[in-house]
DNA sequence: AATCGCTATGGTAACGATATCATTAATTCA
DNA sequence: TGAATTAATGATATCGTTACCATAGCGATT
């Protein structure tokens, strides 16, 4: 099977003159835009195959147009980025849309990498937290008639699109496991409450202690802020703790934080995970960057983006019947940072 | 000022009637494509200037086809990855040329992700360290007349492009910058030797530290392998020595060894920058993730990446006159964890 | 039976750029 | 001087699609 070069291969015409058809009913075929019978259907449709015919991209940008799609991102040194780019880039360039990035960071008022978006002439957005949870900025969105999609948010708007993980469902796969190695004084380290899958996690984790009928004492709460070294001082507070009073687990609501807490146990000579067991969120770079590796919820990035982009470019083509939220199935990742109790 | 919306600005035909001359010839000023007089040119690029006109890559693509360009980057994983596909997709979108990623772990052979990329048509690729030292690579891609080019080699072919930093400037200004901190005994962690890059940083710490008229002791040459791990081993080894006789600054090949340094020395209660300096190589997103935050050289591989894809498609364009290597500016990055000794 | 309103299809033009060939003017060569 | 070459420009066709309008067929309504 000769894969297709740099020449094109089967064009439209083809395609119409196999299926002995006209163009414009391939096009409707491949387009849904309009009524075709069902036998032409099954015709066009066995014809494509047969001549394995792609559309180009290029031609029909040129005729209809491209969809510019806007994704604000928060962090421009996130370890995840990576991932995030690729899935969109991947969409983007199957889909044949334009995709336009603004950084956050770049701007003195949050809205104003969406107001940039906006002048930009993007007609879709991917709204990453914190901002998909503001009501400002999909209040903005609607008014210039732009799509904003919540990307990763706790809490989506249920009326506009939307594509996350299960963040409760995550926290609580990882707590039951945790229990399931035996451990049974577990500390959690919350993150930045003004992200809504912190929250989600959080609840997440209590909710699974409460079932597993484990108390959480207040002194196995934590509050971090989803950096390092929040989780740096956290873990300072820990460990300070008479070794028979510790937890012999610590859940952390992000990588970085779990990095943290690994970073300074093994500086006090702290063996993890012979004498405690951490995990982490989201199986970013960092997760297995660092030693032991960590264990952690993987969290689908490319995936997401690739699905965020899908969604935008389907609702803007206006087959607007499309699925609007996507829940990205999440996986509890084992490596070497927790064990048995 | 009004922004270009969705809604297509001038086209070339506007700028041909305002400036009095065919459509063509706009092109062929728009592409330096063939002679154009002096006269016509001012006047055309002028009206360019004046309504404000971008090509539509759409269309010249539609009629001239694109350009693939392949590439192949080594760990998916990568803390640096972010940087690289935002410089690629900057550069693929502005000029309209379509963008093939091939993860190297996908791949039991190295040169298998290459073949791959060839198959799927591309006319060029980018090759990162260690496949850009590849001769077999070289050959294998000239054999099916696409362009490779080497991005951040540390020992460039000189016939084909290539993009890059002075890695051995960047490592004896850094090395520099510790000698004026004040520091004699410097260590050196150095990094995966198949790594070309590797090399050069080394060779730079050596020579500065020559031209400082600095010994280098034997027992202050750590050897790395770029990872996290690596890094730890070495920090364990070095901190096992007597305070006195340890060195007072380390000089690692990469960010992530400088990190798993810093981790180290956290928990050992050695004190960073107090007690000792650690500076790191590549500024990329674990540099300021750990605390204290990398002191080290920052790779400007968003521009980097930028460049090769132009050069690239320009290159596939034939305007083969352009330039073939591009070596970025590196910048000395000082942050907390280095001080005066 | 004439009219209407569908559905299913095709014909044609156009999207915005460039390849190619044709044309004119300017220059060089024998 | 006349022919040949070169440089500068324009006219036209075309890339692969889709928008738009036209048309044919057919059942339902009056």
């Amino acid at each position: 099977m000769k894969q297709n070069n740099s020449k094109q291969g089967a064009t439209i015409h083809d395609v119409a003159e196999y299926a002995g058809v006209s163009a414009m009913t391939v096009s409707r075929v491949v387009n849904k835009s309009a009524s075709v019978s069902e036998k032409m259907r099954k015709k066009i449709e066995n014809a494509i195959e047969e001549l394995n015919y792609v559309p180009n991209l290029a031609a029909r940008a040129a005729r209809t147009g491209v969809n510019k799609i806007g994704i604000i991102f928060s962090n421009p040194k996130s370890h995840n980025l990576g991932d995030f780019l690729m899935g969109a880039f991947t969409a983007g360039s199957k889909l044949g849309c334009e995709l336009l990035i603004e950084p956050l960071p770049a701007h003195p008022e949050p809205l104003d990498a969406l107001k940039t978006l906006i002048n930009k002439g993007v007609s879709g957005v991917i709204l990453p937290p914190p901002i998909c949870d503001s009501l400002e900025a999909h209040q903005l969105a609607r008014k210039h008639s732009v799509t904003a999609l919540s990307f990763a948010s706790g809490n989506p708007k249920l009326h506009s699109p939307a594509v996350l993980i299960d963040d409760f469902s995550g926290a609580s796969a990882m707590t039951h496991y945790l229990i399931g190695l035996g451990h049974k004084k577990i500390a959690f380290v919350k993150g930045d409450p003004s992200h809504s899958p912190a929250i989600s996690r959080f609840e997440g984790f209590m909710v699974a202690m409460a079932e597993a009928g484990l108390d959480v004492d207040d002194d196995c709460i934590y509050q971090g802020d989803f950096t390092y070294k929040s989780g740096l001082e956290v873990a300072q507070k820990l460990f300070a703790k008479d070794k028979f009073q510790r937890p012999t687990a610590i859940f952390a609501t992000n990588d970085e934080m779990a990095a943290a807490i690994i970073a300074v146990a093994h500086g006090m000579d702290v063996k993890v995970p012979e004498e405690i067991s951490v995990a982490g969120f989201d199986d970013t770079a960092i997760a297995s960057t660092v030693w032991p590796q960590l264990t952690t919820v993987h969290q689908p990035l490319r995936q997401m983006a690739e699905k965020a982009v899908e969604i935008l470019d389907a609702s803007l083509r206006k087959n607007a019947q499309e699925q609007k939220h996507f829940v990205a199935p999440f996986k509890l990742v084992e490596r070497e940072s927790t064990g048995h109790c």
